[in-house]
RNA sequence: UCCCCUGUAGCUCAAUUGGUAGAGCGAGCGGCUGUUAACCGCUAGGUCGUAGGUUCGAGUCCUACCGGGGGAGCCA
């Protein structure tokens, strides 16, 4: 008999129902008058599925002992009403096939709730989890409903390139990709123990990457904005979904060495439009989530944080709060408390400030715009002031910024002024110019961190737990 | 990179002003039970992150290093 998934058996199952399932165990409760109780989980939800074993049940005797937590099962029997009042099914096994078992003595596991910082240093293990199972569920439907909503506008799907020899932006540092270095020259070239960083030893204080695999310096990527501009000035709406990588050395519940991002581009849209896309394409992730993922969702809400279905109910009942940087400096200067970091115009918006506004001043999402220019990259579009430009950035509570994003300036001559303010060789943003010369059309963007939207649908509050294997430094396990 | 907190049993944590290391959970064994965070009893399990130092005596105080967490900056 073929297996079926949990899930799908809670749902359309009915009692009398011949069935078979697989998958791991949970917990196992004896009776010495013949017969157990276990719970089995198998990933498909977040419900245990009770399995009744009669100690009649052929090889009862040999493996109940070790149907431990851990263990992993397959059971044939029939789908019964369960007299207890914690589950509507239970399974009356006829056959019970271990198959593989797991030592108590040593399985780190337990019944009870583990610390996320210990789940961290056993992450191949962490997913068999109720917490680390919801997250991967609704990671999952996140990733569909990121595509659905682009698709179902019209929008292309562009892979951009993961190693980049632009140094778009030069916002964050970046990794390099080399072939420069050989096993022999490279201190601790294997995983074994030593902390020491490796090191370039080609003899020479700076590696010459004219002699790299490209000919010249190559990177993660910190962003496919500026590939993706080229694919929307010509094919209409596009957007990126793909793993972005900042070597910065940032130690927060909010930062990943590698993370993925999503980033629209749009075409004749102005800043105004872009602000519109954000705030329907967060609604969209946040009601698809709360639709098809219900029982994950409860779960996050009772047990991780107890305010995330409001704050998600709140944020699909509300239009976002636009506000411009000058007047979020004005409320944030207004009011009489005492920053840790007092700001005036021209500085940026601190953490504490960003908070304040979302979480304190607003209650709600809020969209800041028009961001002074001098603290903004270059390919921002200019605002006639002269001071600011067309950058917006979506806060959230609990969470902060989710998504950056902007109106790109278009103007070829503005373009070389700003490459000019911010230090940059425009010889290096030939075919980015070249955009502006052919046929040059208003466009914008943005971009969201999807560990952040994770962030904000489960409460949880370390981004190292939202994406299966966390990158940070020091870390690249598993 | 800077600042703060922290490191004791498999896990989560205690240990009064420096005076011989404890609990709960988990595990093993036994008992009870249509059970479901099960319950009751017994047992095992720790060179207190590492290396120095102060002291008659250090889990406790000091220094360095390592690990974990948080805040800041940067950003998504």
């Amino acid at each position: 008999m073929e297996s079926t998934r949990i899930a799908a058996l809670l749902r359309e199952g009915e009692a009398g129902d011949q069935v078979a399932v697989a998958g791991w165990v949970r917990t196992r409760r004896d009776s010495k008058q013949g017969f157990s109780f276990i719970e089995l989980n198998d990933g498909s939800c977040m419900a245990n599925l009770q399995i009744v074993v009669d100690a009649d049940v052929p090889g009862y005797a040999d493996v109940i002992g070790d149907v431990s937590t851990g263990a992993s099962l397959r059971v044939a029997g029939e789908l019964k009403e369960s007299p207890g009042a914690k589950q509507r099914f239970e399974l009356h096994a006829a056959s019970l096939q271990l198959i593989g078992t797991a030592d108590p003595e040593t399985y780190p596991l337990q019944k009870k709730r583990h610390s996320f910082e210990f789940l961290r240093e056993i992450a191949h293990l962490r997913s068999r989890t109720n917490t680390f199972g919801a997250i991967a569920r609704v990671r999952n439907t996140v990733s569909r409903a990121i595509h659905d909503f682009f698709q179902s506008q019209g929008f292309l799907n562009i892979q951009t390139p993961i190693i980049t020899t632009s140094d778009c932006e030069g916002a964050g540092e970046m990794f390099t990709v080399t072939t420069l270095l050989r096993e022999s020259s490279v201190q601790n070239p294997v995983s074994g123990g030593g902390r020491d960083r490796t090191s370039l030893d080609t003899g020479h204080s700076t590696p010459d990457f004219a002699n790299d695999f490209f000919g010249k310096r190559a990177s993660l990527t910190v962003s496919g904005q500026l590939e993706a501009e080229i694919y929307a000035t010509s094919l209409g709406p596009v957007y990126t979904f793909g793993p972005t990588f900042r070597a910065e050395n940032s130690h927060t519940p909010r930062h990943l060495a590698e993370f993925w991002m999503v980033e629209p581009e749009v075409p004749f849209c102005d800043l105004e439009g872009d602000m519109q896309l954000a705030e329907q394409f967060i609604k969209s992730i946040v009601g698809v989530c709360l639709d098809e993922c219900r029982d994950d969702m409860e779960f996050f809400n009772q047990r991780i944080e107890k305010t995330v279905l409001d704050t998600l109910h709140n944020i699909l009942e509300h239009d976002f709060r636009h506000i411009s940087y000058t007047e979020a400096m004005a409320i944030v200067t207004a009011t009489d408390r005492d920053w840790e970091y007092p700001v005036t115009w021209g500085d940026n918006l601190q953490a504490e400030h960003e908070r304040f506004l979302t979480e304190e001043h607003f209650r709600q999402p809020i969209i800041v715009f028009d961001y002074p220019r001098a603290i903004k990259p270059f390919y921002m579009y200019c605002n006639d002031d002269g001071k600011t430009v067309r950058a917006m950035d979506v806060l959230v509570p609990r969470v902060g910024e989710i998504i950056g994003g902007s109106q790109r300036e278009h103007r070829l001559g503005q373009l070389d002024v700003r490459l000019e303010e911010c230090g940059l060789d425009p010889a290096e943003y030939w075919w980015y110019r070249d955009l502006r010369r052919y046929g040059s059309v208003p466009h914008s963007g943005f971009g969201l961190g999807l560990e952040r939207m994770l962030l904000l649908l489960t409460g949880m509050q370390n981004i190292r737990d939202v994406i299966p294997f966390p990158r940070t430094p020091n870390h690249a396990e598993f």
